[in-house]
DNA sequence: TACTTGACTGAGAGTTGCTATCAAGTTATA
DNA sequence: TATAACTTGATAGCAACTCTCAGTCAAGTA
């Protein structure tokens, strides 16, 4: 069991997040103890990991607890879970294949650079220059 | 020589978007008819990548701004800049792995809600019978 | 020539998803 | 007993868009 502090440092999500989440009504299953102080659970943290990893994959809340909602509902709603995790991936994959383009951008920016300074050249590409 | 429009369709970026960048101060140099229209030139869609690329790697506008001036400054702050490119790079590949395992993560489940389906189970984990 | 259509403009309001501040309540420690 | 260390929800502020709109201009059409 587990307060919220405990489970931004174990998750890595900070506090003020995990307020708004549950404001955002994530957690419904979240336990109260006595003082009104959230418990979480050992698959409650599961679940927050799941968030997580929506919200990294670029779902946005109104999605995520259309989700949930589909989760309380039960078994007849797994096909439909089914495609929102596939769905998902499809997301995740093309901001991966988006990344690699950008590194590789990175990479040659980099390389542009480092070319630049150790042989004291001028850099002829810059906004100035480039526009003109 | 290139309309907001165009710049947009060619660059993928919305047109609202594009002049909020305009308005953040990220094209100074980019040229305007005798009516006031912009006119992004060749070159100018070089740096609209660039900053395509540093967005999409976390990169905030200011910083962003701040990476054009030392552009514009001139090969004074060549090094300066390897370094942001370098620091950029880092952080593109650190996201990189985390959409790495968020994979891992949407592969598990995909395959856990298949066999569900496939074989008529029922759905022992889910938010409600989970923080039980 | 008047009229409509279709850009493009900037100003400003609205949205999303946090992020920070704060007062109030509870519990542990000195 | 007081004071520090938690928690709570309410509220405000912020970044980065995103949308709406009134206004300007140019070209095409009746």
């Amino acid at each position: 069991m587990y307060t919220i502090k405990e489970v931004a440092k174990k998750m890595e999500v900070s506090e003020h997040t995990l307020r708004f989440w549950a404001k955002c009504g994530f957690f419904p299953f979240v336990e109260r103890d006595k003082n009104n102080v959230r418990v979480f659970s050992e698959s409650d943290l599961d679940w927050v990991k799941i968030v997580k990893c929506l919200r990294a994959c670029g779902t946005d809340n109104k999605s995520i607890k259309k989700y949930l909602t589909l989760c309380l509902e039960g078994d007849s709603t797994l096909k439909e879970r089914f495609d929102i995790i596939k769905e998902t991936k499809k997301k995740a994959l093309s901001k991966m294949e988006e990344l690699k383009q950008q590194l590789e951008m990175l990479d040659y920016k980099e390389q542009f650079y480092m070319d630049l300074i150790k042989n004291n050249k001028k850099d002829i590409w810059n906004p100035i220059s480039a526009s003109k």
